[in-house]
DNA sequence: TATGAATGAGTCTTCATTCAT
DNA sequence: GATGAATGAAGACTCATTCAT
């Protein structure tokens, strides 16, 4: 699990081996152009307000091109904000064959480095379709069920793993996995959303602002706690 | 301040002093019945997506009734969200009359707690109004600015003022502000949504799980910190 | 029952005291306008081929107006068609008090008489409503049950009970009703079709045809019938 | 006459010779493959709702072969129900030779069964042609002059023919022709359209019914008119 | 003040037809 | 010949907004 969960280069290279399937592959030039031009309309104007004369427009296609891939304007959405939720609960979800989860990680920081690098370089790289995620999640049923069955639960019982195994070897606080994680995975998601949204064109320099977070989560912010 | 980050039953009291202007006094009832209605349809379908026919008939009134209060649909969003995000910021923005702020909190978990409380009682109240704006910032540039400019960096200004206080008193950490800020917030707002949003049903022990957060906050998930 | 199916000018009285509700009275100006000219434009180019944007401008209102009033196109359809069809039947299923039946008419051709001047009158009447009902109930499961089953069916059985009336007082023919009806109604419906539909321009003198038509049904065409 | 008036197994082998030109011979698999899917479909949505792309579709082939074979939509159409409208009229227009006319047919007994059910087998063979062609009178002018100028005017001509010869034999009444002929087309239409449209399902004794239908055109429904 | 009928621009979607392959 | 991707005009329908009453 450590590899899917580095920060390689190739982090989402796993991914694409396992999602590739109708993915950007096997797609037509024109495909390709109205997926891109609907990201970035739907993100911009968002879903309701996204006019897909505007999406056709921007993807340089006749309007009637985007309903011969696409039998609805939310079946485009939903081919937008599917598989990338998919590809978001991936690396929580690939089988650890053996016991390979005992020897993924020396240390729960070593865990927390790795999580947090490697879904940085995935929100950077899927920001957009994560802002149009997460504006549509609340009015698509459909959505909301992925999310909550296959993203929150998956990804709890995940790192609830970790966290038990950590946990047991007495590293970290005998106390309820879920107010753990929900720690955990807040300041990630903090750090993370003020480093592309909030934020943006600061200067960061993510190593040591990394760093520096998985020490907040270890030790906490109380100075010398001696 | 201890005062207006409390959070006794009338925690927003000194909302209503401060920003009763254009609040639901002075309005007719049926006024106020647009608002609540299109609070309502806002929140259920998403702005774009709401119809003002249909906030018209939950609101009891004819569809062109709600254009003599609010010259467009926007202004009638703009009228809900914008009070509410003043109030968001207010409790940080109330003057500290002389060096009140010193004798504010004995500690950081003080603080911390009368925050926390203090946040989660007033997103509960305001639930809907909050998640209507969450949706909307992204789509309108002048609810994009208030809260950047607003909210973000006074809220910060303020939280700010209290950590360099806590770091000078020794008691916090000797690192840059901002990452203890956005630590603090981060794990404060991922308590109150997931709280509020993502499992408002299950049986919650706030005191003792807000206990647990501060000492997370304070001192980390680590075991045996010595 | 002789009254409802005589072929006076006030033919439709009964029907207008019967079906008023919901018919052209309680109705705007414009909501007529709408109405004459859907049916104008049904029957020029056939439900399918219509544009509610034609009949909009026929009809001097804007294209939204009509969804005012008719939720859809075919809502719009089924308003004109429905009633209609209601009145096609009213005739027919007009309670006949006590043994009022027996004394209707003094023999069948009396009964046949006023059957196909009213029927006739009818169809004049509403002509084009007439054609757009036969042109759309293939397309219509609804229309087409209703008309199966209220139209074909209770028809078919109130003439069956005068056919069985004459029949027991032997001015008629001992063989099944429905071969007789169904003679009968075919020769009625073939006079008015090519009175209205095949021949319009035609000279007619509809009192001696439908004596003529009348011999027919009663002596058949054959020459010297002893 | 009586031969193609006979309702024999080999009843269209005349419209065969006759009409054999442009019809199924000469033609690829693909386009007979065309023809019928385009009946199919026409007959169940109508021509206007029918979407050549579900022809393509049933048919078999690309939605681009229809039109190789077929300008446009509309000429598609017009294949299918021109011919089938030449075939309606064809054992009327057949050259009668000589006064092969009189010794056609013993009595108008005789020529009324032989029309009846020849053209009976011929509905039933051409069911949905002739039930799209009916349809679709009424929209295309081109059909309409054909349907009226041909159809009408020469049915009634040929039939008017036979007529006046059993006027002038004694047989018939000396009324006008266009009332015996609509009268007699009236009841054989009508018994043709029950037994195929109105009540396919029920069991017919077709020759009984023809019997009494003969004997209703002949003698009328009148009981014992000594 | 309040109404709600009326508007018409704008939306998603369909589909006959074309044309490069 | 045969294909089917691409087109774009046209269609039904929605909805924020206006205005006469």
């Amino acid at each position: 699990m450590a590899e899917h969960l580095s920060a390689d280069h190739n982090t989402e290279s796993w991914a694409l081996e396992l999602l590739a399937l109708g993915d950007e592959e096997k797609m037509t030039p024109k495909q390709i152009a109205i997926l891109q031009a609907a990201v970035d309309v739907f993100a911009e104007k968002g879903y309701a307000s996204a006019a897909t004369s505007e999406i056709a427009q921007k993807a340089g296609v006749a309007e009637g091109t985007i309903f011969r891939y696409y039998k609805t304007k939310k079946d485009l959405l939903l081919s937008i904000v599917g598989p990338t939720m998919s590809k978001l609960l991936a690396p929580f979800v690939i089988r650890n064959f053996g016991n390979l989860l005992d020897r993924s990680f020396d240390s729960y920081e070593d865990f927390l480095h790795a999580l947090i690098r490697n879904r940085l370089d995935f929100a950077r790289k899927n920001f957009k379709i994560l802002q149009i995620l997460i504006q549509e999640i609340p009015f698509h049923p459909s959505l909301r069920n992925q999310f909550m069955e296959d993203i929150v639960s998956k990804v709890f019982e995940r790192i609830s793993a970790h966290v038990e195994h950590f946990k047991q070897k007495g590293e970290i606080l005998d106390v309820p996995a879920p107010a753990l994680i929900r720690f955990t995975v807040s300041a990630t998601i903090g750090y993370i959303m003020t480093r592309l949204l909030l934020q943006p064109d600061r200067e960061w320099n993510d190593e040591e602002e990394i760093e520096l977070l998985i020490r907040f989560i270890m030790h906490g912010i109380a100075a010398d706690p001696k």
